[in-house]
DNA sequence: ATTTTAATTGGTTATTTTGCCAAATAACCA
DNA sequence: TGGTTATTTGGCAAAATAACCAATTAAAAT
């Protein structure tokens, strides 16, 4: 593995960190159904301000969400056209896997799928 | 976000914590182009046997790959099919991203990228 | 101008993850 | 049988992450 490999694959690490945590995956799956403000995320998550927005400032850093200040709100946009396919397959793999184990997953699965855009090559 | 929603959201995370570090996800872009026995990756990597060994253990835990033993050696197989269609994507954001900045990301990633299989639906 | 609301930042502590060493398995070979 | 090679496991120290509190910034409303 020489220099430029792994500057790339810890770049591509980098976006795989900030999507591994429980709530910011949840952001991103909100995100995915159009833009929100942090402070609809602070009340569904149920989580200190400060933890939210921590949260956030890693997402920006990976460069997987777009900020617009509107008044005294900002709003954060999912910016990683691909990401919503993916997710959808790893529901889909997961549903699978767990299927043999418990029922629940496979439903919440269904439930929890979102649109995918269009392909823009 | 209800029990049921959770319990999936923390699914997903396991696979993408899976994903998320660049020993294994350099693994993962080498089982995109087909299975490997452990020995190929220690050699690659430089490190400890038993730290490729406990990288490889996550993956399987996380249901990335799957194992063949044969004679003494183990061989790791990539299970996900989604996954090289998303790598490459994301590989592509990140080149994008870094374009200003620097551009042996960009001449990486055209060679790194991988051939993603077709589509099970 | 001052207060209020939304959000970020800094600091601290607790938890998790990682990497190496040494020891244990497991299959093949002499 | 005993030895060698490939791999996994257990244990531990070091590094990275996460969550909360307090303090700060910034825009809006009074």
């Amino acid at each position: 593995m020489n220099d430029e490999q792994k500057v790339l694959i810890e770049a591509k690490t980098e976006v795989l960190k900030a999507l591994a945590h429980p709530t910011r995956l949840y952001i991103i799956e909100e995100l995915a159904r159009g833009e929100q403000c942090v402070c609809k995320f602070v009340e569904a998550i149920k989580a200190d301000f400060s933890t939210v927005s921590k949260h956030l400032a890693v997402l920006k850093n990976a460069g997987l969400v777009d900020i617009e200040k509107r008044g005294q709100l900002v709003f954060y946009q999912l910016r990683m056209q691909c990401l919503p396919a993916f997710l959808n397959c790893i529901g889909k793999e997961v549903a699978e896997n767990a299927a043999s184990r418990s029922k629940i997953i496979n439903r919440q699965h269904s439930r929890s799928r979102v649109n995918e855009p269009m392909e823009a090559s």
